[in-house]
DNA sequence: TGGGCCAAGTTGTATATACAACTTTGTTGG
DNA sequence: CCAACAAAGTTGTATATACAACTTGGCCCA
């Protein structure tokens, strides 16, 4: 038995997250208490609490000080997406990046620029304008805007080597991120850009972040929607192994009844 | 000063993200042992030791068994989109849900659909065409496919007050899950079902679920793209507290130069 | 009858202690 | 000279104990 070698606490939370997978344990019901596991299961309070505590941690119980520890409503968790950084995830596929720079200059922020960074109209920020391509195919536009006083060197990088996006979190480290994903119709100088055809809709995504509190960059990602798409995969926190499984290859999207 | 009331492990978890978010702190720098922790904060060993094991947990930092604890490479993280269930969408929104139940069918799998499952050609599948409105606006069409066996009063079931996403939580607690996301140009079908115009793209989430380490169901969720986008909002764990943030509105999506 | 108080149970935190497993460094012995 | 061993430092786990804060229920007394 492999079992053996897990830890207690582990070994406790794989029982309880086994009664509540196979429907002994439904949303609300009780959960033993700190001092019934102590009972029940022979280990110190210090171990059922840390076994409980990861447990409420990762979702799975909801505790109430002076009640008890209850099996967590797991109706409203939501599915999940990652969006990596674009040379990151062509490096993973095993795929050669690189990109063009078309626009690396200093700006004065207006519009929807300065509301979206939160500033003023007229402060400045750098503005960047990168065509990636994966293995020679053109597969995202990004159109970034950053704050001028976080960046001061921008203007001196060479982003075919590094990635704004690795530039950015190496002189300001990321607090917060807020993102959009849009389907649209991409405008001429976009489509062009892609080498996209006539009708082919765009997936779009939007990101601002955060350092330190404020509004570092907003980025617009356009990438060909016959040639890109966002895959994400989702297991529960402290169980993060993934079986083998096969990506859905999806040729027909729709059904024609 | 409310600080005073804040735990002890809680204290030096937020010292140690200061020095990190500060740059005092770099990537792969040596943070503080948990004995000279002990040493410098005067707090036992155990406490110590739930601070930074917590930060590891929580992706700050990476801890090696004899070799002591180091700032994680955070140039990989990953940003994150939330998918969430159509219904708590709407109703989170304030706004009224209702839908059309298109089909409710037993059917066989075949080709993708038996792929998408991992069961063979042929076994029984429910068939569920759910078209979903946002203040009676079409928004999302669900082309469902669940596998018999798990939901045997499917067609009992009345999908107007309990969508398929709710229904399944209920009955298979959800372990895993695999999701796509594509912007396709719609088919006839589709686009009529949500009143799209013509050219108008469509943002495609296609999403599996695993249930007791099988898939359980498998969907593809049309939605317009001049009415409907994903968002997410990414904070590091153990700070989930957001400040007031309003949507960046984007009226004009491309530069034209 | 009703209000307040107290006891029991629960979670949350903090400490002291102990041992195991691992890594690095240095030393010692062949 | 080098291999093996020893020592020190690190993380990982487990226990026993203690106190604080909170919730619930019952009991007592006015």
């Amino acid at each position: 038995m492999t079992a053996a070698a897990k830890p207690r606490y582990q070994q406790l939370k794989d029982l309880i997250i086994a009664r509540i997978s196979t429907g002994e344990l439904g949303p609300r019901d009780r959960v033993p208490s700190e001092n019934e596991l102590v009972d029940l299961m022979q280990v110190s309070r210090m171990t059922a609490n840390r076994a409980l505590r990861e447990l409420n941690d990762e979702g799975y119980v909801e505790r109430i000080a002076g009640r008890g520890t209850f099996v967590a409503d797991m109706r409203s968790r939501s599915h999940v997406l990652e969006v990596q950084n674009i040379a990151d995830e062509i490096a993973r596929r095993g795929h050669a990046h690189n990109c063009d720079v078309l626009r690396q200059s200093r700006q004065h922020a207006r519009g929807e620029i300065a509301r979206a960074l939160d500033v003023e109209q007229g402060v400045d920020v750098f503005h960047l304008l990168i065509v990636h391509h994966e293995n020679g195919v053109p597969i995202q536009v990004e159109d970034r805007h950053i704050i001028a006083d976080f960046a001061p060197d921008c203007l001196q990088q060479d982003f075919r080597t590094v990635t704004p996006s690795a530039y950015l979190t190496a002189i300001a480290p990321l607090q917060e991120a807020e993102q959009v994903v849009r389907a649209v119709q991409p405008n001429a100088a976009v489509r062009k850009q892609l080498l996209m055809q006539e009708g082919e809709p765009s997936l779009v995504v939007l990101r601002r972040t955060w350092s330190q509190g404020r509004p570092v960059t907003f980025a617009r990602l356009h990438h060909p929607g016959s040639r890109y798409e966002l895959t994400g995969h989702y297991t529960p926190p402290g169980t993060p192994r993934s079986p083998a499984m096969h990506v859905v290859g999806l040729e027909k999207l729709d059904d024609e009844q």
